[in-house]
DNA sequence: TATGAATGAGTGTTCATTCAT
DNA sequence: AATGAATGAACACTCATTCAT
């Protein structure tokens, strides 16, 4: 069994290299220019050895979408308290994300790519009575957090939970879209998250209700988490 | 030189009919999806004519862009009473845009492009000491004006102002990018209108100096303009 | 006007040309092994410029044939003496196939591409009552010939035209197929024509009626004919 | 010795059922698309042992055809009445064909495949003085009936066994090859055996010599023989 | 003996750009 | 000035075959 095992573990090891070669050249050098003979060569592989792992350029990329963003879920609910309140679940959430950057840049990748993938991200933008599709858990987490918000009387009751959710994902992945065009030298991470922080912020006051304590809105930043 | 003139003007013609057929082209079908011969072809040119007005594909497209922004800067200073505060300025600012967008929905592209074109848009977003590249008189314009909120009090003084305004382009970009995508018989202008203006307005009352009174910061949707 | 003539003149010439060397290819090697690329090299051209041509291989590879059956179809139809009988068509219509053979060896391939491009060719053999789709003039005239012959009492009533036609293409097809294969050096178009010939009239024989006189289902050879 | 005795039992039985899954994919899904993998996939074996066993893909699918050919020629000689003419032996054939096929409609695979795997099928058809591959049995089998019929005075003393033998497996194949085209529901077994009798009956009469009782070349079809 | 991971040449097709006329 | 034919590198994807284990 021990020869079984380690074919499989084998076999999960290459797939994390070619993910990981993946990710590596996404990062340097955007979605668009990332060909699958560039990824075979990165990861000093044939071509066919590539198609042996995902059968499909969109299943490689979809994976490293769905594995940042597994990663990030197991996270986020492993950690959370219970009972939270809408903005407190925000902030945590914000606060997940934080930590994990720390950990490895290419949480940058969860958004950016989701826009590759699924080009109808996020979603119909403009239909606004219906539901994305059920994979979109990062939309529905975010949208039940601002609802929650604005039942428990911390949001402006007029705000539309989906607009805003809708509103928060689009600005991330087009800030990290953006910055995935840089070439990687000229990238500062930490600008990046203090430019996604103030962002976040300004929303956040922007769908407060009238009255609400500024303080309560704040956000933490990369310096401040450790 | 009579005959110098005519061939300037001819020239001059040629151009704008590239440019429009382009657009049309645009509107249609989405960035990606159009090519050097598709735009020939509907400006029943040769490709390699194409060629002799335009040395790159690039810029073709950020002619186009140019040129929008360019009707809109002259639409807008025209227009524009002496003397506005940094709020009404933006406001006004986005009366125009709403203005134009009734005449032209190509409008759209504006921001559609500058994503194609300019992929280090909206330059370098994360140094935050460079002085962007000088043709990106939107992102100065709508920085200055939010400057000077700062300065009359409206806006909170921590504001910083070339964050906000890059936030502002960049939501503004990303909206318009997903509706370009979408076929253009299912694209709904006046949700995409309202999009933008619930987005704007959010922003607004996330830089809102404290105490701010909130009917000062609400924006005209399409209907209410004519 | 003489340039315009000319560019259209090289364009049907370079046509011509690639249609030529695919030809010989085909000859060659066979329907399978034949790819754009080695057109491409046949013909001295950049697999684009193959596509400025034919924007499809299927679309070359029916050119081929199309060709063809119109070269054959129009001397066909030139030539033929007005109301002839059934049996006599069928004789004519072999003559001219000798005489085009012996003009030029690839009346072999409108046969063996027929069944490439169409593969449901010839057609769904087996639903005798659907009648085949429109382009399959061959089927059509043959069949109408025997159907001819029958009416004339020459055939043997209980023919079914359409089996008939069907069986005679389907037999031309694989012998020419078979040959297709065979190393273009090994390949004897006399012995082709004189087992097509053999097999044609058998086919007559045994779909003729009980009495009539043998003799008048002779077919020439290609010996006899000049 | 025992052992050895096991080995080759089960090597042999490996054999068979790689032979029984390809058999079924063919079936299927026709010659083109089945490949190696999927031959694997089916046997439950990796492709390396595939290659243990049939050392080219060509091997794997002539066996089949060979494997096909010696059930049917022992199932012919087992049954067949000793003494029989040449007419009788043809007829009996037939029902043979039909008996068979009633078992198992995989006899469809005998002349399909000996398209792909011989290319020089039926042999170089056009070099009459050649004797063919003795592999060819049903070519030889064939012929040999003919020939006798021709000797008894059935058939024309003109016609050329080797011509005709050739015919009718070539006939056969190519009706069949077009089958296999077809998705397997589509397929009409009855209307192929029908086909298939028809222009063997056609056959019959065409090369019997004049004078010879139409009805002695009367085939049976399937629904006549149980 | 059996595995299945790895290969690499191959497929048809696209498209921005160049250049002889 | 204008043409449009030509290019060639790029694309995602396939598959019979090999070979270290």
């Amino acid at each position: 069994m021990g020869i079984q095992d380690r074919r499989e573990r084998e076999k999960s090891e290459r797939r994390q290299h070619i993910l990981r070669c993946t990710k590596e050249l996404l990062m340097e050098h955007g979605v668009d220019s990332v060909g699958m003979a560039d990824i075979a060569k990165k990861a000093e592989l044939s071509k066919g050895t590539l198609y042996l792992y995902f059968s499909k350029k969109e299943d490689l990329f979809k994976e490293i979408c769905d594995e940042a963003a597994e990663r990030f879920l197991k996270h986020f609910y492993a950690a959370m308290p219970p009972d939270m309140s809408g903005l407190d679940a925000l902030k945590f959430c914000w606060r997940c994300y934080l930590d994990m950057f720390g950990e490895s840049e290419d949480m940058i990748l969860i958004f950016n790519m989701k826009y590759y993938i699924a080009s109808e991200f996020p979603f119909n933008p403009f239909d606004a009575d219906q539901e994305p599709d059920s994979t979109y858990i990062f939309y529905t987490l975010i949208r039940d957090m601002i609802r929650q918000g604005v039942t428990e009387g911390v949001f402006d009751p007029e705000v539309k939970e989906k607009v805003i959710a809708r509103t928060l994902l689009s600005l991330f992945s087009y800030i990290v879209e953006n910055v995935a065009k840089l070439p990687k030298r000229e990238r500062k991470p930490y600008l990046l998250i203090e430019e996604i922080r103030q962002t976040f912020e300004i929303i956040l006051r922007g769908i407060a209700r009238e009255g609400v304590e500024r303080s309560l809105l704040r956000l933490p930043g990369l310096s401040d988490s450790r």
